[in-house]
DNA sequence: TACATATAGTTCAATGTTAAATTATATGGA
DNA sequence: TCCATATAATTTAACATTGAACTATATGTA
């Protein structure tokens, strides 16, 4: 490994702590949530407003066809509501629901906790300031079309 | 995502790049490799030797139900032999096959062109010094036993 | 020795993802 | 107006993963 060239260093060790992250947090999230249905709560208590779900899956840089999945979910359990877009007859329009906000909320406490069981042991003076750069190299990604394939 | 708190920040970022970078990767990757199936037949030409299925596991940070998976995969391509543990009779051995071999260093020149397509890019001095960064918040993750559920 | 417990590996259902095919609607030019 | 093309969303198959249940073998202790 201490012989790999640094891009595959990099990507390994991210692949790594993203699997270790992920695990854990969707483990621990309440109502089922998924991550990814916890991220497009949270998206929307953020931004508000409504979005188009091929929106939504540009923003989470998923396929349109996994955020018709994981916005049915949403939906069965009343955590967004989706209704025709007036203006386009092929779109439709999402938003959250005060039951999401509800869920959303506390699923944020709990996350919050979880993290906090990390205090003292990670820098995260030290990783604030990576983070400028991991943020750099996700939009380098991103606009080299080094990405899923745009559909 | 501005005014998410660090920890937040830092594991979406990674969860992104993570998305991004090993959806390129697998798309590249020849005779069908998954990731997974890469990162083990890189494992045993850089190491040697043979590992039990349960070590593999271990090292890769993944359930055994995974790995089983994964060599099941090798060894109908032919890039892994298993052979029954002599001194452990529920235990199997694992090693790459020339075959394998092969394959790993096609596979290997692939990816490095891909990444290559980043070069100017990236500025992969600024990435060699995260590096130890990531790292440790690895092993941190990893001995906090913010990890896979243990099995 | 015998039994309780631990460990190795497999299998299964559920989930989330991609990629491709499909349906429906918009848009822009001939 | 008509048609070619683009876009929105869904559906489907294939795949990797988790977590739990299961079988088989080891190990340690009474």
């Amino acid at each position: 490994m201490d012989s790999d060239p640094i891009p595959f260093r990099i990507f390994n060790e991210i692949g790594i702590i993203n699997q270790l992250s992920s695990a854990v947090l969707s483990r621990v999230l309440p109502h089922g949530l998924s991550l990814a249905q916890f991220g497009v709560l949270n998206h929307f208590v953020r931004l508000g407003g409504e979005r188009t779900p091929a929106r939504l899956a540009a923003a989470f840089q998923v396929t349109r066809g996994a955020m018709t999945n994981t916005l049915s979910r949403l939906e069965a359990q009343g955590f967004v509501a989706i209704r025709p877009d007036p203006e386009d007859g092929r779109g439709k329009l999402v938003t959250i629901t005060e039951a999401g906000r509800s869920a959303r909320e506390e699923a944020l406490t709990i996350l919050m906790h979880e993290v906090g069981r990390l205090e003292g042991k990670v820098d995260w003076e030290a990783m604030a300031e990576i983070l400028p750069k991991l943020t750099t190299l996700r939009q380098i990604l991103d606009e080299e079309r080094f990405k899923p394939g745009g559909q």
